[in-house]
DNA sequence: ACAATAACTAACCAAAAAGTAGGTTACTTC
DNA sequence: GAAGTAACCTACTTTTTGGTTAGTTATTGT
């Protein structure tokens, strides 16, 4: 039992969870793995079914949480670019072993996953 | 975008989350991958705040989706363990990963963590 | 014989997470 | 000058998730 900021976790992993659980955060750090430097509009576009609220809500939540990085390219107008922080690169190997998780369990079920790194945009 | 028993997964790594995302599913396979062969009691007495429903209902689901094995030890009384099956013992490196992750974590938070194999017993 | 334990299941309800629809500012393109 | 685009925000509703309480069967321990 770890006891946080007035948060209880059981275990180690339950911290690391706490971090990146929930239905997006992962998507979106693989996302920003497997391209570094994406704008919001990329990231919406490359995350179907993700609707713009979560999109910033979760964004604004791996900032805060050091997990990435916002640039702010220009002010007027407007523009800004996302990247892995190193925090969020030292989880590389996660990411990679879900996706390949994935692709090998696809196999299983006859989906030959080709990647596609131009499939949304 | 995948297709795969009427849902759509956005990439692989989607599609292995559906089978490991929640909130205690991971927490589940880590405790089975550090203490093979778990009784219910055990593993609920280990994921201090889970209720019993939670808890049957994932196991339940890891079962069918053949993450992990349920041996019914005897039929009267009945009396279970649950193990990690060869797929679930293929994320082990994950549940490591999100372990050490953690562990640094709190590392930087001034928390020094060691593993007490009976704290909760 | 009474309480406790293991391994559950079911009904009900509250809280949290996520979706929907609409609006904003400041460009850029037709 | 009208429409489109990037990068958001806000209020509201719905859905999903999870908590609570209670009950079951069969056995062991006191």
């Amino acid at each position: 039992m770890i006891q946080l900021n007035n948060k209880i976790y059981t275990c180690p992993v339950d911290v690391a969870l706490s971090f990146i659980g929930g239905k997006w955060k992962i998507l979106i750090l693989s996302q920003l793995h497997q391209f570094p430097r994406r704008g919001y509009v990329e990231l919406r576009d490359n995350l179907p079914g993700i609707s713009e609220k979560m999109l910033s809500q979760q964004l604004k939540e791996l900032e805060r949480d050091k997990l990435i990085e916002k640039n702010v390219l220009s002010k007027k107008p407007y523009r800004v670019e996302y990247i892995l922080s190193a925090d969020g690169e030292s989880l590389s190997p996660l990411y990679e072993m879900l996706s390949q998780w994935g692709i090998s369990y696809l196999e299983t079920q006859g989906i030959h996953y080709t990647q596609d790194q131009h499939l949304y945009k």
